[in-house]
DNA sequence: CAGCATCCCAGGGGATACTG
DNA sequence: CAGTATCCCCTGGGATGCTG
């Protein structure tokens, strides 16, 4: 194995340390907005269609609706999706995404994917 | 606005109910390994080539050494990173990324750029 | 259905000091 | 340099029950 050869994540980029001081700090702004069990996880089921409290509740296996709640208000209250309340004699409200919410895409797509290669892994080895 | 359309992440493959059972749970799992406020920049370092705990340590801001100290041994129990100890009198203990660690990489990407995106939003408003 | 209120606890994580 | 050990606090988050 080329001890030489740097790991590195990406190309040119990374090699420069001024850069990577700044690559620290975008990917912990990132890591704090999205800080959380199940921000990500609320952002992707919404996202998926998912409008109602109960919907989004079902959908994301082991969510509690404390939790669910508290994180809905904290993410309309930042912008991340949208509380809209249509009746109300049986109240509807409805959560939508914003296109804030939506930037967050590709780095769900990533890790779903992740999640899905290496899913052996998980159970294959012991802790 | 089309309320019609749906918020989709992706295409066709979201739109499958029995698809998105899957993609929550490769998410969590994800999430899951991924947990904390500290392993994402420490693989983020160690693949840039940080091998030494005081420069990982340094390229970290604000992790302390008690929590470098145990997301690098939990880390490389869990096979994502290799210790390799050199010297022994002064001590030289390096750190190494492993394939299983570099698989991360789209994701840090992505958290990297959505986080240079994003980051007047998180000055500009108030919380 | 759509939530808020309460109770409660584990453990994530900071500060500081010490060792080989 | 490369950590370990303590102390301690806070809050993320689970369980449960209640309201409009």
């Amino acid at each position: 194995m080329e001890t030489e050869k740097r790991n590195q994540i990406a190309t040119e980029v990374l090699s420069n340390p001024r850069n990577q001081q700044e690559e620290v700090q975008a990917l912990q702004d990132t890591l704090y907005v999205l800080g959380g069990k199940w921000k990500l996880p609320i952002i992707n089921s919404i996202c998926n269609g998912n409008k109602r409290f109960r919907d989004i509740e079902r959908s994301i296996p082991g969510i509690t609706t404390r939790m669910l709640s508290k994180e809905l208000k904290e993410m309309t209250a930042n912008q991340l999706i949208k509380r809209t309340v249509t009746a109300e004699t049986p109240v509807i409200v409805e959560y939508t995404s914003t296109e804030y919410c939506r930037s967050f895409g590709d780095i769900i797509l990533e890790m779903i994917r992740w999640g899905k290669s290496h899913r052996k892994r998980l159970k294959g080895s012991a802790d």
